[in-house]
DNA sequence: CTAATAGTGTCTATTAGACAGTATGTT
DNA sequence: AACATACTGTCTAATAGACACTATTAG
């Protein structure tokens, strides 16, 4: 054969293996605003998701996850950080690499691989327009018996999806998802959402992941409203405060004019 | 363009974006015992993986991770469980998709991106010779100033690693790994084997993931060295009792013989 | 004044950490 | 007998859950 690493390279054929196309998939999620008629009220927040309509086959006129093809000359995390840029105009975006699905016929057109990531952004930080077809969905969660609604909403349209969750393995927390009902997102996308929102979930208690959601300041109520709406559960406020007291920092200023008592003011604490 | 999505797929031509090809690695990870000469004393336990010679260029004479291309007929986690059964000639190992490494130089001879798994395994299961090339290596893994020092010893061997691990980002649990020495394994492949130990170490405490690695019958002194191994401390004897107390159940039967005590045999807990 | 949220004190229940003690087979 | 490990009791510290109370503004 070869004597050297170099030579061994120059003569390396690379079509001898048959290839296949990746792609890269982004779960880009943020919260929403929601006001309430009654002014006492404090407006209701939601979790959101971006998707994309799709304006050409397969799955014409569904709505989809934004995402791309891996140039065979970027790194693999540079794809989503391209779309990212493509469909926020931002930089420095929360990003983490979800799970890479790969079953032979998740695509109908070829074989595709993808790579799905989990972006986190404050949609305070958005300075442009959307892309055209891209649209903001809020995303509510209902769990019971083992199968998972996702009922995804923009106002306009209304997205169901039910998705089957079974322990693959007792002796581990991973789960085989399996779609159940989904007429209106395309591809495999229901899964790479719902495997985000748990991700999202299980990490909220013990990372500051929340923080690339929030604004620069915030009230404690917002925040615990975040946390409220990503576990999909209540929180009691004095276990709340102890556990967020050390991850934030007062400022000297109040959100006023609320219609009721004014709440300080805080900021993720860096140091 | 076209009116329906199987005339759009019949016309659909799938070179159009370059190519790429896509491998598995697999950190298969199991418990070494290693006799101990005063005969009073417990067998002391190892972390061990699996490691393959490489007998061909590039890296050739390397160690490196079983592995192989992702064949284009095939799921992208048959993959995985077809090298595995090559390795082991075993069925219904616990495979967990540990990360999927793209850059764009990881590979010399061209453009690989290839989704590691981590398998664990019971070597008492294990019922044929290995591969040739392959060998068991033990892991000893040591942390100090954000630098992770790797010791890899199959007896014959040492193989050594050091590789800086730093937040990516404060909001985070997720590390950058940067590979600051390494002169025996090939590819990225110290990494791999890096993100599996973090990961079965992370996930030990809140999962029942060490049983796929224990016999059917154990006794809860070794089932707590093997706790030891994967956490890097010791454990103090009462809390780990009540830790695994409701994952276990009592068989009849004791361990005599050593020298010692003898201790009752448990079994995993399935109901 | 009132509705609505802000913010705190404190009791209790649960869990984790630590240490010391007793038990028992092998040589 | 002595060694090494098996196994348990119990005290303490730390943390989580629950409830009740006080505080403060816009209208």
């Amino acid at each position: 054969m070869y004597n050297s690493e170099e030579e061994f390279l120059k003569n390396y054929d690379s079509s001898k293996f048959e290839k296949l196309s990746l792609t890269t998939d982004i779960l880009i999620i943020s919260i929403a605003n929601e006001k309430v008629d009654n002014y006492r009220k404090t407006s209701k927040k939601n979790m959101s998701i971006l998707l994309v309509k799709r304006d050409d086959y397969p799955f014409k006129d569904k709505w989809c996850l934004p995402g791309g093809f891996l140039d065979v000359h970027e790194d693999l995390e540079d794809a989503p950080n391209r779309i990212l840029k493509r469909e926020t105009n931002l930089d420095n975006i929360y990003l983490e690499q979800l799970y890479t699905f790969g079953d032979v016929h998740r695509d109908p057109r070829m074989r595709i691989v993808s790579t799905a990531y989990m972006a986190l952004i404050d949609k305070n930080r958005l300075n442009t327009k959307l892309m055209e077809n891209a649209s903001w969905f809020n995303v509510s969660v209902k769990e019971e018996n083992g199968i998972v609604t996702i009922i995804l909403d923009n106002g306009k349209d209304i997205l169901k999806t039910r998705i089957k969750k079974t322990l693959k393995d007792k002796t581990t927390d991973r789960y085989k998802f399996e779609i159940v009902e989904n007429n209106d997102l395309a591809f495999d996308h229901a899964l790479v959402i719902l495997s985000g929102i748990e991700r999202l979930k299980n990490k909220i208690m013990y990372t500051d992941i929340v923080f690339n959601m929030m604004p620069k300041e915030f009230t404690l109520g917002e925040l615990q409203q975040v946390y409220e709406v990503i576990l999909n559960k209540k929180l009691l406020d004095p276990a709340f405060r102890r556990i967020i007291a050390n991850k934030v920092e007062a400022t000297d200023d109040y959100k006023t004019g609320e219609g009721h008592r004014p709440s300080r003011l805080f900021r993720y604490k860096k140091d």
